[in-house]
DNA sequence: GGTTAGCAATACGGCACCGTATCACATTGG
DNA sequence: CCAATGTGATACGGTGCCGTATTGCTAACC
């Protein structure tokens, strides 16, 4: 066993290394003598752990698919709090670490899943996962089938786009906008 | 004036070899080697109009921003139409050709936006001038000031974050899931 | 203590790309 | 008809990256 097999301590922070480049310059920079310069070693010790760089970029797929679909679970599981609770903790989480690695992340596989066929297929299962599990929280305030789907969607996409927008006047002006439209999103209850 | 004449002919069959290539592969992806090639020529011609592979990207930014803002204006003017009837509008055009080059040239930007700070200023840009026309609109609706910003913004959060989701049950579903957001996004006349 | 196995560093060939310099050809104005 | 000018092709050196091969060190095992 001296190849493929990514879940030894060792890969892990090559694949740590190409998370972080992937946040900062997406899905073409990571390289894996890039990567090797930021650990600050050479890239002999790369083709040890990964047969070469679409492995590492596979295995990276992977866990951050897994690593999605675990917390759209966990974050919409409803022991005690309310939907709305959830929903609404959901929208501050998203849209307030946003400069976060997490949203960077999100948004460079989401790039790169425009030309990757392996890309598209993640991004498409981690979407269902969450369409899926808000649509259910939707259910959940009262809402019938068809229409918490719907609402689902809108609040994805509100997620992801409001991420995409620059403004000129600062984050102090994104933050009133995001709370004005979460109250949009998600009623209070009647 | 042999140089950074970018407005000759010649120039824009370079230009448009350029934006095509950035939707397909991103701002990354657009390398004078390979327009040329897309173009049956040899790079000898580029280096002739354009000072170097930057210059060319700048070039395209400043088109870009300016077409963009162009467009918003002609298509927010209220020449007998209704705001509202604008607004779902708006919401078609940029939902149904979201695989045409304008929505991909659009992502790719906005990605590039994120490790560029000339790019990121011709995207705020353009950002300001669209949330100001369609928070107009919203205010021909009805709006308070304060309203009508914070639904422009929530509108093209819509907007993009939409054409970031990848859909599983294919496009037939997110017509739906479009029409029925844009209904919620701009509400009928009481 | 010497052999062996694992591991990272080094070195290498190859490729795609950048930007420059040079060349060959055509058009055009004298 | 010929020079000057414009233009695309070719050739070149340089860089950053991929993936492989080789080397040298280190630690484990007999």
């Amino acid at each position: 066993m001296t190849i493929a097999t990514p879940n030894d301590a060792r890969a892990e922070v090559w694949i740590a290394a190409a998370f972080s480049e992937l946040a900062r310059s997406g899905a073409e920079g990571v390289r894996v003598e890039v990567l090797a310069k930021n650990l600050g070693v050479t890239k002999g010790g790369f083709y040890r752990r990964f047969r070469d760089r679409a492995a590492l970029l596979d295995t990276m797929l992977a866990s951050w698919s897994a690593g999605r679909i675990a917390a759209i679970e966990a974050q919409t599981s409803l022991d005690g709090v309310s939907a709305r609770e959830r929903l609404r903790a959901l929208i501050k989480l998203y849209s307030e670490r946003m400069n976060t690695d997490a949203m960077a992340i999100e948004l460079a596989i989401r790039q790169w899943a425009r030309t990757d066929e392996r890309a598209a297929s993640a991004v498409a299962g981690v979407d269902a996962a969450r369409l899926k599990n808000v649509g259910q929280l939707y259910r959940a305030t009262g809402l019938a089938a068809e229409e918490a789907e719907a609402q689902a969607f809108l609040f994805y996409s509100f997620i992801f786009g409001q991420s995409l927008l620059y403004l000129e006047r600062g984050p102090r002006r994104r933050a009133q906008l995001v709370a004005k439209s979460a109250g949009k999103l998600v009623e209070d209850e009647k």
